[in-house]
DNA sequence: CTAGTGACTGTTT
DNA sequence: AAAACAGCCACTA
């Protein structure tokens, strides 16, 4: 068995979400088995390199916000963007249904 | 070594 | 709705 540290875990798991569907930051945690550690997840992400394998696009906060801050604002358009291509849109408010959107565990679209 | 900060969350005021 | 608190881990000064 290799072995898997804990960022390896939280991509697992972010590969893991369907297409069209959303989870949160302490879904994602949970998912991997170190429930409480959403933090570690933002910071794994951040470090990430998008290579197409993982859809961090389809991780939002608890709240359904886009979490991604930047200067310009063009990494939240690109996940905008990226989840309006699979379907997932945004209210007025800005945020993501996860009434609707937000993946359940054997729960297929 | 300590202190601050961050793609955060959940509970309590 | 908004703010305050506590919790968890890694990185940086």
């Amino acid at each position: 068995m290799a072995a898997r540290t804990p960022e390896e875990r939280i991509y697992r798991a972010v590969m893991r979400i369907p297409p069209g569907r959303v989870a949160t930051y302490g879904q994602i945690a949970r998912v991997a088995g170190m429930p409480r550690h959403h933090r570690q997840v933002g910071r794994a992400l951040r470090g990430l390199v998008d290579d197409g394998l993982v859809p961090w696009h389809r991780v939002v906060s608890a709240s359904g916000t886009i979490s991604l801050r930047s200067a310009d604002g063009s990494a939240e358009r690109e996940q905008r963007q990226r989840l309006a291509r699979e379907g997932v849109v945004l209210d007025a408010r800005g945020r993501v249904s996860l009434a609707r959107f937000q993946w359940k565990r054997g729960v297929a679209p």
